[in-house]
DNA sequence: ATGAAAGCGCTAACAT
DNA sequence: ATGTTAGCGCTTTCAT
């Protein structure tokens, strides 16, 4: 088996140039048609296919940004990327998609790889990076971070909702009906989860109540034994960190024997789509919307790399399902 | 702000040649020790960072493997995934990960741009693409595809369970329970969705059932609405043909106020371990050993591209959960 | 409308 | 141990 054929057997092939059918190939007008289609052809006889690498290198750019996700086993990720690649693709980005699942040194190899093949820009779903990492990457290369907000350095913008007040917004929803004792289990010991736990924190000294938190982490099982935590300190309603770990917290409590939401009601946070199916409330971001926020910021920004940093905000909201009700014995209307 | 620092200019820094420079950043045991802090440190002064296009043009190699998602919205495919990168990883090449999201004109563009970025092997974790493409693709570089068999096409390998087998075992366990009304909710007209369904039916013949099917989807909507319809036509126990599907037919019984699964019962299908906390049972393929045995077979492919194609078989067996259980009415033991 | 030539940043013989 | 040289496949002036 012969290697691929490139361009110079292309124009051989046709009899013409290497420039020509470089010309052709890129669609140009000023090349005769007689030569246009006999370009096109020979790179079809010949299964040409262009070489990426080649004209990258002498074009000095990829027309590539790439993403970093933190981790692709939760669905809430997978739905900011949408909003991202459908973006990028209309602005004629192509992208290059990597993940460090959630390990700090792993996301620096794999970032340092996307820099390496020169993308334009970057977008990272949340990550795991040393502020130093994140500011040596972000001088390099135009970058925005999703999930956050990092404001203040240079050649970096981002995109996030009001976590903290998300988080009140879920105290608000049970107080409203009626709970007081609301526990909140945690995402673990990182920036999103702290804001949030900030969050629950003031809303419940807004309603004069108590705080009550247990340690829990991003995940089903952090989900699940921190329900497990709180329920035995007397909870009646569960605010959880995030929704894959509310989904534990469902687990813990259906162990325990007890119903949704007559014994204990149940809050997430993310908005994930599978909630819906679920039926389990959730404070809700727009999250196709940021992708295509991250999106709109980054090719900003390579367009226009002086521009100072930028951070845009999107609306947080209580989506009310089934899983939240009154409390046990109180009143209904 | 100037442009980024070549090898050339690391060279000229230390005092040396390009030459010298390129062998001491690869780590060649044959440059002095003394050249070669001197190199690294000029590197380190610069940022350089090396330019990967141009080292994969001269090397005509990319250590790169392609792998195409079908839908990063299912967690199982993301299970997968996890197993093709560990295995790649371990082997030295680097994946580039795209998603056509189950459109196959989309799908078609994205694995085209992999070979354009000239990888040098394709992994397909499930596909919508044409035979024709497929062989087309598999003839360019070596390609494996996962989640169903693919034989006889040259150059493409693939690694998958055995669809209607483990449908059949569903059959069995919920026969084995005392369910005679089992009905199944089809994954839709494709591939895998049909091998499921023949299993089904093979398994209800096998046990001198009626089988009884409703169109669903490989989504939780699917699920949905296909698991309304089984309920009308008096189904105690539910073979969903995907998890996902089962989540959105686990909805559907739910907003029925039906019981699981002492009202009905409800089987899934793929492993994925969402299902784990949902308390869900369901036909478990090994997620991760499929993609590590694709990224094994890949890799042996690359190294060996005569070898003829193969297909792999990986176990598939019923976990069994809370939601299937004994049919209502029936004795207990 | 077409071709010749230069060169993108790097590696790998081949010299020395 | 180090430098010189010749490209990898492509795009893009600049001529003609």
């Amino acid at each position: 088996m012969s290697r691929r054929p490139t361009l110079y057997d292309v124009a051989e092939r046709a009899g013409v140039s290497k420039s020509l059918a470089s010309l052709a190939l890129q669609g140009s007008p000023k090349v005769a048609p007689s030569s246009r289609d006999a370009i096109l052809a020979a790179a079809d006889e010949l299964g040409y296919r262009p070489n990426r690498t080649a004209s990258s290198l002498v074009r000095q750019r990829t027309s590539t940004i790439g993403v970093h996700i933190l981790d692709l086993h939760n669905p809430v990720f997978a739905e900011i990327l949408d909003g991202v690649q459908e973006r990028a693709r209309q602005r004629g980005y192509s992208t290059l998609l990597v993940t460090g699942n959630a390990d700090p040194s792993t996301e620096r190899t794999e970032i340092t790889g996307l820099l390496e093949s020169r993308v334009e820009g970057l977008v990272l779903i949340a990550h795991r990076l040393s502020d130093a990492d994140l500011e040596e990457f972000a001088r390099e290369v135009p970058t925005v971070v999703v999930t956050w907000r990092t404001d203040g350095v240079p050649g970096l913008d981002s995109v996030s909702g009001d976590d903290e007040h998300g988080a009140r917004l879920a105290v608000d929803h049970l107080a409203a009906l009626g709970h007081e004792r609301i526990v909140h289990v945690t995402g673990g010991d990182n920036r999103i989860a702290r804001e949030r736990r900030a969050g629950y924190e003031q809303g419940m000294a807004a309603h004069g109540l108590e705080p009550y938190v247990v340690d829990g982490s991003f995940t089903e099982s952090g989900g699940y034994a921190g329900a497990l935590t709180a329920l035995d300190a007397g909870a009646t309603a569960l605010f959880v960190a995030n929704d894959l770990a509310a989904i534990g917290a469902l687990a813990a409590l259906r162990d325990r024997g007890l119903r949704v939401p007559e014994d204990v009601a149940l809050v997430g946070y993310d908005g994930m789509r599978l909630l819906e199916s679920l039926d389990v409330t959730t404070v809700a971001q727009p999250l196709a919307e940021m992708g295509r926020v991250a999106a709109d910021l980054l090719t900003d920004r390579i367009a226009q790399p002086g521009r100072e940093s930028t951070y845009r905000r999107v609306e947080t909201r209580v989506v009310a399902r089934g899983s939240s009700g009154p409390r046990r014995g109180a009143a209904r209307r």
